[in-house]
DNA sequence: ACGTCCTATGAAAACGTTTACGTTCGCGCC
DNA sequence: GGCGCGAACGTAAACGTTTTCATAGGACGT
């Protein structure tokens, strides 16, 4: 066992226990040259504050911890990266409990978190006002992503859909195809739901007498080829297709190409969230890009902002802005030979 | 501030915080029906046990940290998923350092976690046993992920890289293509090591005569390009292809086909990891699948078992199996019509 | 020479638990 | 009746920090 203490060090370089407190916090009030003796006995002890009884004293764990459901791929290993970093970078820890799909689950891992954390980044779909309410420690600062929950009581910070999917639809009307129809996510879901008010809030704007097509479909790629075979059934064939998010869009695309059609010749297809199967399916897919890096990286920093000065900084709001993707599928670049993107990174 | 504590359960039980802290734990040696009433009134003060103050007299943080290269995708939230669920399952918390590309990153992380963690998930591609020697204490349980580390000290999971890289280059030969060409990883890379290991022995037991044919690559989808272009260019093209991960099987495809080749009749191609992106390419990739899920789980497993009971749990290797994934490009179910694998779930 | 202030330092309290050690008390046994 | 014993419970020490307070000793102005 290393166990060496803060007295053991004390006792070494002929000090009190407070004198090497105060030079190894900052060296206020302590004479440069006993400051520099004790870091150099306690560095070559390898001496290492006990974390967690200066947790005791301090009320300060410099950990955060996040909640997050059961996330999928990319999204989750980027949301983490982004938090992990910008975590780092303030010396905070990150203390994680994903894959929470119940309401019991996801209350009783925040309630397992209570004073091992000094805020929490919390990602959820069953997060509401009542939730946090009953097991969030109050006064304990959280900052809620992608989430419905419209508290003054704390900051959230979601992805800009409306505008993303408003965006995607305007391109495609200007792309030439004079009907576009929508595939829905899940009604229960914040992001499908903010992507349909963008779908349509751009029809409304943008081609106000074409009338609304929306199929429904659960974010999974099967519902995404019952959709497509539910278009293709139809009287009059929509000329585009803008699928909530990128699975459906993949799901549509095979159904298009099972009836034999060309994408984007026939009918022009685009999704949302650039997952990065997105760019290797043939066609490759149009889409919508969200920079989840810096989803995480935000949030992190706007708890960190709640933790610095908890006086009033009030709760707030952000949006992070969408990017739209071209590629094949959109048929926005016929002409153009497209040239197959590829990625040097990820060694894995 | 809740600050409710340990004292004021005693006052309002009328106890000493003795009897409550007994009571709370297991109840041994105080009468069951003071038990019964420190308890009610302990979640009826919805008091919540101190854990730094627990942590510094118990010596047990109920923590184990993870500490994790730059991963990306899949990999990396399949991992964390199964460390999470099983750490769960046993009342255990998550410390997670993610995206260490340097040695020093890792190092000061390792050094940063020093105290908060019960013991340490390590996957790292600079562990060896001098790096852990420096910035590991002695004594802190650790389990060591796809490490080339062979030390008595630590414990150690791997991938069956040897045997499923194998597998696949024998079901390839036995699927017909007489000859089989590998396209290596990074040299430095563990997995890619035994991967190549893999080839030359199944090369040899199954195909004595055939003369091995490996190009390099570094895990990379352009490396892939670049080898599948390198190996077209050969005198005697190979049947077959075997890449070290699916990335550049997918970097490979494109140069096949670009090249006019049709894929698996004029030449047929396997990868290895089973990435999403494998059963969307087109042809669907063939490849060998881990299960990340099982292996970020049984690390856990390992690691509790080592925090159960530090005497003399010798430290041990243990081996995850790898199956084969039979698609499209190894050229093995040509006359059958492979169904495409819609997958329903994954709502992300 | 003397009070005053300032700097450097040490002593000790406090944080909230767990646990070793006493103390009390009831009970059974000789 | 004395004795030992075990169960129930309380007292207090201990864990390793930070921080408040006290003290000593200069420097400095008068």
């Amino acid at each position: 066992m290393a166990a060496v203490t803060i007295k053991d060090v004390a006792r070494e370089a002929k000090v009190s226990v407070a004198s090497v407190s105060r030079a190894l916090n900052g060296g206020v009030g302590v004479n440069a040259d006993t400051s520099q003796r004790i870091r150099e006995v306690a560095s070559r002890l390898r001496y290492v504050p006990h974390a967690a009884a200066r947790t005791l004293i301090t009320r300060r764990t410099n950990t955060i911890g996040a909640l997050l459901p059961d996330l999928y791929g990319e999204f989750f290993s980027e949301l983490i990266r982004g938090i992990d970093l910008a975590a780092r970078a303030r010396g905070l820890h990150l203390l994680v409990s994903s894959s929470h799909d119940s309401v019991e689950d996801a209350a009783a891992a925040l309630r397992a978190m209570q004073g091992r954390v000094d805020g929490m980044l919390i990602l959820s779909a069953h997060v509401n006002a009542a939730f946090l309410h009953d097991n969030l420690p109050e006064a304990l600062p959280a900052v809620l992503l992608n989430s419905a929950v419209k508290s003054t009581d704390y900051t959230v910070l979601n992805i800009d859909n409306v505008a993303g999917a408003c965006a995607m639809v305007r391109h495609l009307l200007g792309a030439g195809h004079a009907t576009v129809a929508f595939i829905a996510g899940p009604a229960s879901n914040f992001d499908a739901q903010q992507r349909d008010k963008g779908y349509r809030a751009a029809m409304k704007k943008y081609a106000p007498h074409v009338p609304l097509n929306v199929v429904s479909g659960d974010f999974s790629e099967e519902s995404g080829y019952r959709a497509g075979r539910q278009l293709l059934a139809q009287k009059l064939r929509p000329r585009a297709v803008f699928a909530a998010n990128d699975m459906m869009a993949v799901g549509c695309l095979y159904a298009f190409k099972e009836a034999g059609l060309d994408v984007p010749q026939d009918i022009a297809l685009a999704g949302f969230d650039d997952i990065p199967i997105a760019r290797y399916v043939t066609p490759s897919l149009s889409t919508v890009r969200v920079r989840i890096v810096d989803l995480g990286r935000s949030a992190l920093e706007r708890l960190a902002e709640l933790l610095e000065k908890p006086d009033h900084v009030t709760a707030s709001a952000h949006t992070l802005g969408c990017e739209i993707v071209v590629r094949d599928t959109c048929g926005a670049n016929l002409n153009t030979v497209s040239p197959r993107n590829i990625r040097s990174s990820g060694n894995r």
